[in-house]
DNA sequence: AAATATTGTTTGTACATACAAATATAATTT
DNA sequence: AAATTATATTTGTATGTACAAACAATATTT
């Protein structure tokens, strides 16, 4: 780790994968005020904002595999914050009383998380180099 | 996952994230030629380059915990691709003959990679987000 | 209506990575 | 020289993520 400069800060793979082990962790320190780590915490917003929505739309929101997401529900299931309920082949998920109790403070951590980044980073830059990373992961 | 447009994508933790997977993916495909996946691909490089290099050193150029870096030297001892050396309260890193003679398809799958995602991206773009990722992690 | 294909979800399994604690050695202070 | 602190590495354990296969239900074709 550290911020030394490594011969490989010309690669793509590398710069990524740096960028987002450092953002995770400032996420999650971000987050910790929910008590939950930030996968779990945009879960929870999205389906506080969208009750019954379905694993494969969150799969969409979150850009994860659906099994990936089934596992994230499974765990919010068993900590009381989410509840399945299966419809034909599909399941629809719903937030409990505790996770609408959490979505301010969910909602706090997450514009923490924005200020901190972007106070850092520069407001401009930050949303520039956002934009940017977005643009390449919708044509890789 | 795929392409759909997503609340969060202007978001860097997000953005970030999903760059990340895809590179790797993108990577893992490219040096696959060398029946290694990235991280050890990396790994071997910087040891083939820097014979009896420290693992402390080389979580510096690979911008990784050592804990990690263990295992990842770890695996590729077992696999005859590495030998460690304990000198004093540090471990010297060395390649065998089978790392030795995989490098050059290691250093080529690692140009079809930048050559890759260089021309999907655009020369241009893809050199200015990557050093602006660079940066960005530089100052996080 | 039966056979087939498609779609949505979950399960088994594996991997990369990290943190915290343990270990071992070296360096510094007293 | 002994005690303390610092550094390098490894180990135990946990997490987030994915792939491939399995399962279940719906839709389409014949």
């Amino acid at each position: 780790m550290g911020k030394e400069k490594t011969k490989y800060c010309t690669c793509l793979y590398y710069s990524a994968n740096a960028l987002s082990r450092i953002m995770t962790k400032i996420s999650d320190e971000e987050f910790a005020i929910t008590g939950l780590s930030s996968s779990y915490a945009f879960l929870l917003m999205i389906v506080n904002e969208n009750p019954g929505v379905q694993p494969t739309e969150i799969s969409h929101q979150m850009q994860l595999t659906p099994s990936t997401v089934t596992r994230l529900i499974e765990k919010m299931e068993y900590r009381n914050y989410l509840e399945r309920k299966t419809v034909g082949r599909t399941t629809e998920v719903y937030p409990t009383k505790q996770a609408k109790e959490l979505h301010p403070k969910i909602q706090k951590a997450w514009a923490n998380l924005y200020n901190r980044y972007s106070t850092v980073l520069g407001k401009e830059f930050s949303k520039q180099l956002t934009a940017d990373i977005y643009k390449a992961t919708q044509v890789l």
